[in-house]
DNA sequence: AATTAATATTGCAATATTACGATTATACCT
DNA sequence: AGGTATAATCGTAATATTGCAATATTAATT
């Protein structure tokens, strides 16, 4: 990339951004989608459901843990990764909030 | 990349995900809120304002043009940018209905 | 037609993302 | 402790993204 220059935007813009980079890969929506789906869940279990391979689905958890988008607990030999309806309200909230703010029209 | 697998995602998890895409870059959520604000937009002004050079916003503008959520019309010399809002709203809409399908919690 | 202003395109470098095999850690079970 | 199942991490390759300088295109104006 070119020498990343100093832009500044605004911290809604880069929240808004960031959080539209954990939802840009439909593996990510794929296994949000399946992880709310379950009464419990286990990372092989969605390995089987996607169709990637286990290291691959497991970065994918990291980037979505690191959002704060899933909370995962051990229970028994497994982890049950749970969604955080919390976070991931905010998360709506927030894109709403900019859809909302985004909508006049010049022509 | 690895080799891309021919996972299969839903037709609605790529849509969620090629609108995230778009949206997951500060310069392109800021561009889109600078051309929502304007009467009448052009692209040095936006130059100007977001501090990337113009044919990285050219290009911003390009990706933003394609998701279908601007339309250009030249107007004088320069063109002027406007929101589609109509498709803008298809978004918010999609991104709603993905979040208000996906909130259930095992935990 | 030449000039000027505005935007798009090209080419390329730096970096980020995605994917997976191999390996390592973790925790249960015998 | 040793064995087994599950998930994380490491290393690395392929590809995508981002950014800009240089150049080309487009359209109004002289």
């Amino acid at each position: 990339m070119g020498a990343s220059n100093l832009t500044i935007h605004s911290q809604e813009q880069i929240d808004v951004a960031a959080i539209a980079k954990v939802l840009a890969h439909p593996a990510r929506v794929a296994i949000l989608e399946y992880i709310s789906q379950q009464d419990s869940c286990i990372c092989n279990d969605i390995v089987d459901k996607i169709g990637l391979s286990q290291p691959t689905i497991s970065q994918h958890l990291q980037i979505i843990r690191q959002a704060g988008l899933i909370k995962g607990s051990f229970e028994g030999k497994s982890i049950c990764y749970c969604l955080d309806v919390k976070r991931f309200k905010e998360f709506q909230d927030l894109f709403n909030i900019y859809f909302n703010t985004t909508t006049a029209n010049c022509c």
